[in-house]
DNA sequence: ACCTGAACACCGTTCAAGT
DNA sequence: ACCTGAACACCGTTCAAGT
């Protein structure tokens, strides 16, 4: 049976869950397949893009009705795979095309009245927030450190703050209306 | 004249601004001081202890009167060295204690009523957003895609959001007395 | 105290050659 | 078309040994 962009990618995601993502390295993946290193290279251009392929794999399925739902279903894809967080973030540094589940953050923000200048910037801030909170809680989990049972309730006052002061931003702060 | 860390980091800031945070490398540095890549490890215990030197170094001297005047002050800072927003999230994830500039985030949030918990909440989304929106810039640049004309005014506006939205969450959002 | 030299166990990527 | 084998140019880190 051929190797495949998806078994690669599937390959990765495994290691990924085993042992986090200092050990997520081509001729790991290599190994975990009984392929040379150099096979992965005709089905991917370089790591980068199969980091990418990895954080879409990841993202796929995220869904929410309103923000806060959708921010919340982001976190848990992400959280459901270790350093899942550290590879998104450094996907959508690598991809010019939005990751699924964050691409549909400008959408929803555009559906509750934002211009499209607003509600691309207003994706940015939501995404850097989401991003970097659950990058920030796997990398605490990773050292070591004790899990702020808290997470949660930070992770949501965040989106909260945001979506607020993108609706103050036009003024309809007194109706909360994004959530 | 023996080494110091204080060397040692300035030989990473030398780095950085030339080559980038993908030509970082122990060896590099070793390199570039005319010494030995293990001469370093009697300075430093590691990488990432020296990527939190480096961190610290490009985020001294940053100040400002206000909160959207210290943002504007970070940001500088991190896009006066190539990569250094990199950098930076690297260092916020390995180093348990804050690092210069970031740190003085909360007591600024604090000052204006915020309660311990949420200036602590607030910070963090705050920080999310000025370290990853400067990387997001950093690493458009690095890729060759055309710097977008506007970034600081994107910046300003997921700041000046996010504080609106910290505001709202007391109710103090129609007197701006965050900015 | 401070550094060298040599080694260990890795990397990502390329490319001729095989099938 | 798809993969092997071998190589290139690197990594971070350790540690005995030198001074």
């Amino acid at each position: 049976m051929a190797l495949s962009r998806n078994e690669i990618t599937n390959a990765a995601l495994r290691i990924l869950r085993k042992y986090g993502f200092a050990d997520l390295s081509m001729r790991r993946i290599a190994a975990d397949l009984e392929v040379q290193p150099s096979a992965l290279y005709w089905h991917v251009h370089n790591k980068q893009e199969l980091l990418v392929l990895t954080a879409t794999a990841i993202l796929e399925h995220c869904r929410g009705e309103d923000l806060p739902q959708l921010a919340r279903s982001i976190r848990a894809a992400l959280s459901s795979v270790r350093d899942g967080a550290d590879v998104a973030l450094i996907a959508v540094a690598a991809s010019p095309e939005p990751l699924p589940g964050l691409a549909q953050i400008p959408p929803l923000l555009r559906g509750f009245g934002l211009s499209d200048q607003d509600a691309e910037w207003g994706a940015k801030t939501l995404e850097h927030h989401i991003l970097a909170a659950v990058a920030a809680e796997q990398n605490a989990e990773a050292l070591g450190r004790d899990v702020d049972p808290l997470a949660p309730e930070a992770f949501d006052f965040g989106v909260r703050a945001i979506l607020k002061g993108l609706g103050a931003e036009r003024g309809v702060v007194d109706e909360p209306v994004l959530f």
